[in-house]
DNA sequence: TTAAATGTATTACAGATGTAATCTATAGGT
DNA sequence: ACCTATAGATTACATCTGTAATACATTTAA
């Protein structure tokens, strides 16, 4: 399993938004959210290059860069294991808390429902 | 926000289960799952402390640990800033993960219809 | 054709983390 | 009153991470 660290990511999410880019495209784009030196956020790109998460064509001297995982994927196994550490592997009790703080809204309850529609449709289906 | 590292998790975890422990039992209580030597669990229990996520009472010259932070605590924040990280901050499209990869049982979708409903009439007292 | 600019690669360095070993003080046995 | 076993404190050390600076190569402007 490729271990992507926090500020990694969030080169990642840049790249799972729109693809290929050259590293200066990444560093505008990060721009906005974080105040990071351009050398550090090409430092950022390499290791994920190493790390197998990225790659890259040529463009003349310069690199463009995609991601080699899917952020599905990625979304997925990361959900896995935080609920699994945290939360001895059930989803409910998160949503719990959440419900409990009032960071839930209509849309979300809205799509839960969907969910539990679809899960209980599911299992009808012989 | 105190920061919990994932092997001082595994401490934490043995003492919201029990406490006060000497870091005897805590050694013996992470003996299952964990094959740590004592000495690096010793190590954990003094980063916590210096950390301030345990305190202790002195029984002779061992000490009895407990948790200074509340596991539901520790559990919201994490649960708030992992589905920030990872989601943007929805809630549902983690759960919509959990349930195309079939991790949903009976129970959680119980549970999930519970908040659902509680939510639902917190909408309506005005 | 040569020098400057710019892209990538390499190196840097401190703090966190995993994983202990060693040091020090003292409770308890003899 | 000592010695020893043991508990906690300190030190160790490699790797990962955040955050760059420097080195190197090569495109391109003059």
């Amino acid at each position: 399993m490729i271990e992507i660290s926090n500020a990694e990511l969030s080169v990642m999410q840049v790249l799972w938004q729109r693809q290929p880019l050259s590293a200066n495209e990444v560093v505008a784009a990060l721009g906005n959210d974080k105040d990071w030196h351009e050398k550090t956020v090409k430092t950022l790109l390499n290791r994920l290059v190493s790390k197998g998460a990225l790659g890259f064509d040529k463009d003349g001297r310069a690199y463009l860069y995609y991601p080699l995982i899917a952020e599905q994927d990625y979304q997925l196994e990361q959900s896995r294991s935080f609920v699994e550490r945290i939360f001895a592997g059930r989803v409910a009790p998160l949503v719990a808390g959440f419900a409990r703080q009032n960071k839930l809204n209509a849309d979300d309850v809205q799509q839960l429902k969907q969910l539990i529609a679809d899960w209980e449709q599911e299992q009808h289906h012989d």
